[in-house]
DNA sequence: AATATATATCGTAATATTGCAATATATAAA
DNA sequence: TTTATATATTGCAATATTACGATATATATT
């Protein structure tokens, strides 16, 4: 096996899952910090940032952005990334309900 | 290679992406949606929920558990499993954080 | 004590991820 | 047009994840 059962779960479980994987990894973390840290976001200079090789960053700028999480434009030789705002709000939406719906519960059993 | 280069990230960096990993799975994100479903946290019954085979499921459940999403007391012969609300707090923190960030660039760069 | 029930662990096959060197691509500058 | 620069893609080795059958463990019931 080792290929995850996308069928047996809700477009949701897996849209969300999909996102938070694609944060699973603290190269991509870091990446997301980076793009809030930096006033523009011509962002090059992450490999100068994180100790990965260039490959490696590229790869995981990738999966962010197949997640839906960053959006890429080229602007010259460079390329913009930053964070879709909106992708993020769903993500956001999902778990800050969740909060919600613990707080209603206040079980404590565990 | 194939395993993460935890060292040259931030401790937070690493905590935060040990558990979007551990969201990052359909199952483990249909697990939560059940765990706040249930009026009870006494959850045998998630393996006739989702339809994986019960070593499957809990397998699921020792990495929520492992990256401290739920927490689970030996109650009989079942076992009680629950969300941890706090840590599940540093998580939203994170992201709603970041939103905080977002907003106050409003760059639409991109 | 014997049996039933619930959950965990082990072992393993199939597949995915991580990281990088080498190389490709594509624009900018000279 | 040649050269420099920035990013992507390819190919591959090391490791991790997913899923499950078989089996172990531990409590409850009879």
């Amino acid at each position: 096996m080792g290929a995850t059962k996308t069928e047996i779960f809700t477009p949701k479980q897996n849209q969300i899952a999909i996102m938070a994987k694609a944060l699973g990894h603290p190269a991509r973390i870091a990446i997301i910090d980076y793009l809030l840290k930096v006033d523009t976001c011509i962002c090059g200079d992450i490999v100068n940032e994180i100790k990965l090789a260039q490959p490696t960053i590229s790869q995981h700028l990738k999966e962010l952005k197949n997640a839906g999480i960053i959006k890429g434009n080229i602007s010259g030789t460079a390329i913009c990334y930053c964070i879709d705002e909106k992708a993020l709000q769903t993500f956001q939406k999902y778990f800050n309900n969740m909060e919600t719906k613990l707080e209603k519960k206040k079980l404590n059993c565990c």
